[in-house]
DNA sequence: AAATAATGTAAATAACACTTTACATTAAAA
DNA sequence: TTTTAATGTAAAGTGTTATTTACATTATTT
């Protein structure tokens, strides 16, 4: 699954240590997920969704297979 | 976590073993979602979402605490 | 160029999502 | 009312998400 926390954070001038602070993870939770090495339990979606206030379904992207 | 997984059951006619098939967990996934013993992973809520056409937020409501 | 901030990565561990098997309870149909 | 379908639940095991600590690399500042 593709995300596009690296875009977001870029954009709000954020970096990884502050939006793990805010999210409520680790930094390394943070580079894990935007590296794709795993994705995020759907709460930690969805705080991040409610943090950029942007729909999960604008953030990441899922494709079957 | 909310869900309105055995309501959007109800609406169109399927068991928790159709739906289970559908997404591709198990039965007893299914089961323990609607009955909030965990929240499904992100994949799993999208397959979801993408089921029953509706955005993972009609579908999931969450609630910080 | 040297110091500092930010990011990448790894190992060990904990917590959670999910499976299988199995059985008990509830609801619906014959 | 007896059978069958659907749901609830539990235990044991597997794989995934997230943690902590720690260190290496890459940017950015001074």
């Amino acid at each position: 699954m593709k995300n596009r926390l690296k875009v977001l954070r870029a954009e709000n001038d954020y970096t990884q240590e502050d939006l793990a602070e805010f999210i409520g993870v680790s930094r390394q939770t943070i580079n894990a997920i935007e590296k794709g090495k795993f994705d995020p339990s759907l709460p930690t979606a969805f705080r991040i969704s409610k943090f950029f206030k942007l729909p999960i379904e604008d953030i990441f992207d899922y494709e079957e297979g």
